[in-house]
DNA sequence: CACAGAAGTTGGACTCAGTACAACAATACG
DNA sequence: CGTATTGTTGTACTGAGTCCAACTTCTGTG
């Protein structure tokens, strides 16, 4: 987010590392499957040492998750702008549909369009906590500002339902294969239950 | 649970190890915290081989959520007795309220007792996924049978919302302290409106 | 222009989790 | 007493992630 701002430093500037070393996985991922494929593989064929690799990334899942990364942050922006008339719920659920508008067949997380192609299933899903616990975090916050006088039982576990709901939704979406619709309805349908449950309790 | 039953098998007898660790590793993370203990360490200390921890043991993170499983397992079991004449999200939720019932303060899994102390959040919190995972599955089992007609993506949304507000119950129940309360009621708050919120949707 | 310093890149050594497997030890059963 | 079965151990290996000290490329300043 920050720090990688270089456009006029000092120092040596920044090669097109990155690019090289996310096409390369994305290939390798594709013909090795994820867990087939070694950080040692992808910088190779990057043309990039691997001591490089963890310049641009922390970890070899964070190639996977880039793109959801983006759209929580946009979730977060959009939250942060609504105004306070607006129902808390209602507002996390809009915030939640735009941001999934934005998401494109074209532009499908490696993480969801190769679910199936991947393998190691379970270290994939365990490699995306940070992002749903991100979710989670944006939206305790926001609900926490909207509601101050509500428990944080109430609170977390609604930013859990939501969250969760999303989660679901996107699971279902990238599961439909090449002929699914629109996720930002898949994820509406998803969270509707959620915010009719929780708007009540929260007043 | 099962595979562990060999009182009377044919070859050499299982020694004490698995006590020994998991009473090492307690004790190991307590003092050093979990990502600062090795498995060398702990099978050290329960004065067992390295490569006996993993007849016992498929990873280090199994030794901090074996009673959730175990929570699990029984949340499963209780929604199988389930009589067809129950509401779908109300035996759901029978269900899991009840399975709370059972864990006492003095059982308090390792992973939820003592996450402050024991650092690394991220990596517990991944390591647990497939504890979360196997929740939803459960849970979506149960509604597929009793709602055959609805769309798959009302029931993943249902189950992973249900599984999100029992993880917000429990995290929140922890975190309070020894002065908290029962986590059963917790649960039944946290699931309550998503409960509610689901049923009519369900039919 | 030289040079100091900032920022990027690399090689190499290291720790640790997890896997694989062959040898060894203990036990029940015939 | 053998023998098959099961538990335990030693050992060697792969791969992720960390650390750090060199080296390179760049920019601004004197």
């Amino acid at each position: 987010m920050a720090g990688a701002m270089h456009s006029s430093g000092r120092g040596r500037r920044r090669s097109s590392s990155r690019a090289a070393i996310e096409e390369a996985a994305g290939e390798l991922f594709l013909e090795n499957s994820y867990a087939g494929t070694t950080i040692e593989h992808i910088t190779t064929r990057a043309g990039v040492s691997r001591a490089s690799f963890f310049n641009y990334f922390s970890a070899k899942s964070d190639l996977l998750w880039g793109d959801v990364d983006a759209f929580v942050d946009e979730i977060a922006e959009t939250l942060a702008a609504q105004p306070a008339t607006v129902a808390p719920m209602d507002a996390v659920r809009h915030a939640v549909v735009d941001a999934a508008r934005n998401v494109g067949a074209d532009k499908i997380p490696l993480a969801v369009s190769q679910w199936e192609l991947m393998g190691a299933r379970e270290e994939l899903l365990a490699s995306g906590v940070p992002r749903y616990a991100r979710l989670v975090a944006v939206v305790s916050v926001h609900l926490q500002n909207r509601c101050p006088a509500q428990s944080g039982l109430i609170i977390s576990s609604a930013a859990f339902a939501l969250a969760g709901a999303v989660a679901a939704a996107a699971a279902n979406w990238s599961a439909a294969g090449p002929s699914r619709g629109s996720l930002a309805e898949d994820v509406d349908t998803a969270v509707s239950p959620v915010c009719v449950g929780f708007e009540p309790v929260l007043r």
